[in-house]
Order: structure tokens, then sequence, then C-alpha cells
DNA sequence: CCCCGAGCAGACAGATCCGTCTGCTACCCT
DNA sequence: AGGGTAGCAGACGGATCTGTCTGCTCGGGG
């Protein structure tokens, strides 16, 4: 029975505190790098177990099986990702720029060289059916399409629905050109100027411009 | 050695002239299949054998190997979509047309249920390093840029280049939103709009209207 | 002091997958 | 009629992958 861990008070089973991380952790950081950048089904588990360090039987006491890990590493990147839109938005005021501003974020995660675009489109694109990934990719979808049509809304753009899968459009659509296409700038460009495009066809004219700061993190991007 | 086969004179190797179809061309018709529904690396080449009922000698006699199966799969459904692609551009006039007719031949696509997102996307995203996936979609994204930057140029947009890829955009987010999505017929009318409207902003107000003719095949969809 | 749990290391089994090779059949062409 | 060729069928080997299981070490608490 794979002990459906879940029971952590509130530090991480053993050690967790310090500067050292647990092989969970190690694990998930390694799969993150390892998934992301190859595949999921292309990288294999003794490979992971090498480059993290972690045991074979670790692996299976933290998560059952690969799937276990896979689906740990698409929900633990999900939260991320809600946190980092999140810090996102809260740098801009109104909804008309906060959904330009999610644009902008599109253009650093572009810039990013080592940004190989959406990890739940990656994955399903690989994925067997009975697998976790489309369980968990359907809630992100879910979430990001709720996500732009609040937005949208609160734009009060006139058909917030549309105006919110335009824009999921051109999010997908620049994931696909990081991980295909050389011209990533140009990628980038296309999406910021084509979202401001359509919403301004689809909002009233917004209020009187106010040029927020733009800081982003150095680390491993995590848009998708 | 893998015998190069590339002397067919007119007609391929034995039959394939009546309705017999060779193992080559079934076993093409069954990885065009498997491939796209389930991935490239998910199918193994026993399960190809199976179902199309071919050797496993003859696959190898005509591929070399799976990697050259892969790379011939991309590549006729490459000349697909380029015979496809000139078909819908032929049933249209102006420039303008011919680019909002793409996106009307989007929308027939996603309506198709068997449509499962573009093969290159899907492929490249669980190719490793050296396969030959990366070269065909390569030449894939290059024509496909081409023809949206020499589209966008006759209809004489004021920057052909942004506007070609911001519809390139959209071309692969619906693509994304196919496999990925439920609604799709919200993403067939959020693409087709998005790019009436990008159209519209980026180049000189059409001709008085012409209505064209819209017939589609029923065959499984070669978009993506 | 000792015991227990967490973790490391690696052997092992079962499955799968790729690719090669050996027979055999059937058809076509001379 | 006979030989050559294309194709079918399947065994086989080597590699790889997932998952289980057995030892071993180490550190902390009763």
């Amino acid at each position: 029975m794979p002990k459906s861990r879940s029971s952590g008070p509130e530090t991480r089973p053993t050690e967790a505190v310090g500067g050292e991380r647990g092989p969970r952790q190690r694990l998930l950081e390694t799969a993150d790098r390892l998934f992301y950048d190859e595949g999921v089904h292309v990288v294999g588990i003794d490979r992971l177990l090498d480059e993290s360090g972690v045991a074979k039987a670790s692996l299976y006491a933290h998560f059952g099986n690969k799937d276990g890990l896979v689906r740990v590493y698409l929900e633990e990147h999900f939260e991320a990702r809600r946190e980092h839109v999140a810090e996102v938005l809260s740098r801009y005021a109104t909804p008309r720029e906060r959904l330009l501003g999610l644009f902008s974020d599109v253009e650093d995660a572009l810039a990013h060289p080592m940004f190989q675009g959406c990890r739940f489109v990656n994955a399903s694109a690989e994925a067997r059916p009975g697998e976790s990934v489309g369980a968990v990719t359907d809630e992100y979808r879910t979430w990001l399409r709720t996500l732009f049509t609040d937005l949208a809304r609160a734009a009060k753009a006139k058909n917030p629905r549309r105006l919110a899968r335009q824009l999921a459009l051109l999010y997908d659509g620049a994931a696909v050109a990081a991980r295909l296409d050389q011209d990533r700038a140009g990628a980038a460009d296309a999406a910021r100027s084509a979202a401001t495009a359509l919403v301004d066809a689809s909002t009233p004219p917004p209020a009187p411009p106010a040029t927020p700061a733009k800081g982003s993190s150095p680390k491993r991007p995590t848009s998708g």
C-alpha cells in the first residue's frame, strides 16, 4: 500500500528546515527539469534517481509510482503558476492593465532561454489515456479560462467569454511558438500587440495611462 | 544496409494500382492514426504491425527504422497540408479573403471530432533531440510562417510580419485548444473572430463583399 | 543503549520495445 | 516451368523501463 502522504504536520518528514532538501523535494526539482526539457515519457526513472541522488524506494514511498510523481510535478507547477499570476496581477490596478500585464509577463517568459512552452501542453501531447496528466491539465485549463473570463468581464468587454477565449488562444500560441520556433522575440511582440488590439477592440476606451513598475524574477520560468 | 527505396518508376513497387494497398501505404495509414491519436512514443512497432497487417521485415525494408517511419509520416502530412491549403486558398480571390479563409478552414477542422491538434506540435512535445521530428517540424514551421507573411504582405498589411505572427499564434492556439479543451466550437469562433479583428486592424478596408462557396471534405482532418 | 524509521544502494523480475534474422508463400516475368 | 522478389509470420537478442524487495547506514528518542 503506497502510504498516502498527506499527514505532514508542518515540516516535511525528516529534515526540511535547514538548507538540506529532502528526497521528495530533490526528486521534484529534478523531475521539473527533466520532464519539462525532454518530456515525461522520454525520461526514465533510473535517470531521475541518478540525477537527484535519491533511492528508488524513496520515490515509491513518496509518490506511489511514476504517474504519481508526474501528477505532483504538474500540481506543484499549477500551484506555482497560480502564485505567479497572482503576483503579476497584483502589480496592476485596472482590469485592462491586468489583462495586458499577463501578456507582458508572457513576453518576459518568452525572453527566458529556458522557456520550453507550457508544461501542460507538452505533457498532454504524450499522455496515455489513463494517466493523471489529463485530470490535472483539465483543472489547469479550467482555471486559466476562468481567469481570463473574469478579467474580461471586469474590463467590461462586450463579449467577455469571446475575448477570454481569444486571449487564451494567444497565450497557448505563444507557448507553442516558444518551443517550436526560433524567433521568440517576434512571437512575444506578436502576442502582446495582438492582445492589445483584441482588448481595445472589445472594451470601452481605458482611463488615462499610468505606467507600472515591471520587475521579474530570474528564476526558471513558470509560465505555461 | 537498409536499401534506400527511391527508384520507384511510376507505380508503387508491386501492386498499388488496383484497390489493394501495399504494405507501405497501410503502414503509413496506421501510423497516421495511431501516432496522431496516442503519440509517437506511446505506440510501439508491434502494435503498428498488428493493426496494419504488415510484416516487421517490410517496415524496416521500407523505412529503415522507426524514426524513418515517423519522418515519412510527418512528411506525408506536410505534403497533404500543402495541398489542402492550396485548395482552400484557391477558393478565394483577394488576399484578405484568403487569410480569413484559412481560419474558416480552422473552424471546419475544429468541428471535426477526430481533430486532435497539430501533428507537429504533438510530435515535437515528445521528440528526443536526435530524432528527425525536429527537422521536418522546422520545415513545416518555416513554410507556415512564409505562407502567412506572404498573404499579409499581399493584403497590404502595415506590418506584414507582425500580422503574420499574430495569425500564426491564433493558428497554433486553436490546435492546442482542440486537444486540451472541450469547448471546440468556442475556440473556433474565437480564432475566426480574432483573426478578423487583427486583419481589419492591420490592413486597409477591403473591397465590397462576395461570399464564396464553402465545401469541405469528410475525411480525416489534415490541419495542424 | 538500543531500536526504529528514513533514506541510500542495488539486485531482481516482468514487461515492453527496437531491430535482426530465418523460414515460408505467392506472384510476376522470362 | 523456374527463378527472383515482395511480402507475411514469428522467433530471438539486447536494451530499457517500471516496480518490488532485500540489505545497509545513520540519527534521534525512549
